[in-house]
DNA sequence: TAACCCACTATACAAAAGTATAGTAATACT
DNA sequence: AGTATTACTATACTTTTGTATAGTGGGTTA
């Protein structure tokens, strides 16, 4: 049995784990905001500069992609690698848990799915 | 292999499918906010009147709560339910797919703990 | 040397989200 | 009659989040 689901089945009256609380937090720092999953699934389809990413994800500002792109290299969901080229190749790179992500972002999708389908059925 | 990994896999410039993004839209609505996540998890174990979920829900506003409660039924994750007895009972009870949100935390804090691990061994 | 591309930063502003505090309406309890 | 409980609503305010618009600085190309 998974993790939460556990708990609930624990005495009502006990409290979450601070372990679970933080590590929840950690993954709402992803997601929450306007613009940072949206960056995160375009980096894990393979656009990682940041003129890329301007143009991918729509109509996001440079300012935002500027200070999003800081959290979450912050939060260890990507990297910024510097290639010291002429002219000089900058990429933003998701790490292993930038590229874990994707199993979220697939949790949400199929709840959603499943969403969809209930409120159909039952006409809510 | 998963919806969304799949999608990673297929052409680099292809969109998103749509239903995918309502469904992930879905989803964000779901936790979008400082506290639809915590009155969820609140009604996951149990706790489901209005001054319930006020003791429950740390240092929410009767305001907010309600303002939640409402969009969270709007959204068909929870139900209202009048009980017509002296005293009037109310209580919020989540449909089946408020229950299957389960789901969508567990990915969230497993995310969470993993990512954890990874930042301690990494030293990022 | 002028225009262009990349990767941003700065400033000001608007909109959305959340907080604080008080009040209401129905009923029950003493 | 007065106090308490449940389930909220109303108003005003503050904070956070996001937008609009312009500009910077290094290099490259014509």
């Amino acid at each position: 049995m998974s993790d939460f689901r556990e708990l609930i089945e624990m005495d009502k009256e006990a409290q979450c784990p601070r372990q679970y609380v933080l590590a929840l937090t950690d993954t709402l720092n992803v997601i929450s905001g306007k613009w940072k999953l949206p960056i995160v699934a375009a980096l894990l389809r393979g656009r990682n500069r940041f003129k890329d990413l301007q143009e991918n994800v729509e109509k996001i500002t440079p300012r935002m992609l500027s200070k999003e792109l800081k959290e979450l290299e912050i939060n260890g969901v990507l990297e910024r690698k510097v290639y010291n080229q002429t002219p000089v190749l900058i990429e933003y790179q998701l790490t292993a848990s930038g590229k874990n992500f994707a199993n979220v972002i697939d949790a949400m999708i199929e709840w959603g799915l499943e969403h969809r389908r209930e409120v159909m059925e039952t006409g809510s």
